[in-house]
DNA sequence: GCCAACGTTGGC
DNA sequence: GCCAACGTTGGC
């Protein structure tokens, strides 16, 4: 079962998304979207009992031309259930999970903000302060990583975006 | 519980 | 298109 969720101060998280199958776009148009489809147990257990109302979401755009941090958004609905794995058939659909204890979990992001420009990979590697950003590891994979503090500073201000919540 | 084989992600 | 790095699966 979800732990306990305490009240405590805001997060930072990077989403990932692949632009020809979600795009910072298609975001901004639908204001907000549930982020299903994520079936790793890491990013899992993030989105089911880390990632809280009204935390900030860089958006990042994965094998893409460019790849870049391309927005803003906000987390406007907490951990729940993805009904796609229940979906027989479906791209998603997982027969080994019980609805009664469901194996994987989204949240809803809210549209904030696009960079004026998309801040790159390339750029963001020029950026000391960004040297241990887990997206720019070696063979760092996670779809939903954490964040820091100064790391969501640091891309804000290069990418020219401000918190508007 | 180990680990080889396989599939996927995603930068290059 | 390639392939390194990871995660998962399944035989033992």
């Amino acid at each position: 079962m979800p732990k306990k969720k305490n009240s405590r101060p805001r997060r930072y998280w990077l989403f990932k998304s692949e632009p020809d199958v979600y795009g910072i776009d298609q975001l901004e148009k639908d204001g907000s979207t549930f982020w299903n489809g994520v079936r790793n147990y890491q990013a899992r257990n993030l989105l089911r009992d880390e990632i809280l109302l009204d935390d900030g979401v860089l958006f990042y755009h994965s094998n893409a031309k460019p790849m870049a941090v391309v927005g803003l958004a906000r987390v406007c609905k907490e951990g729940y259930p993805d009904q796609t794995q229940f979906e027989d058939g479906g791209k998603y659909h997982d027969p080994d999970s019980d609805p009664a204890d469901p194996r994987w979990y989204h949240v809803d992001v809210k549209f904030v903000a696009k960079a004026k420009e998309p801040l790159t990979r390339d750029m963001m590697k020029a950026e000391p302060k960004l040297a241990e950003m887990m997206l720019l590891q070696r063979g760092s994979r996670l779809s939903v990583q954490p964040v820091t503090r100064s790391e969501w500073q640091t891309v804000l201000r290069l990418a020219g975006m401000k918190e508007s919540w």
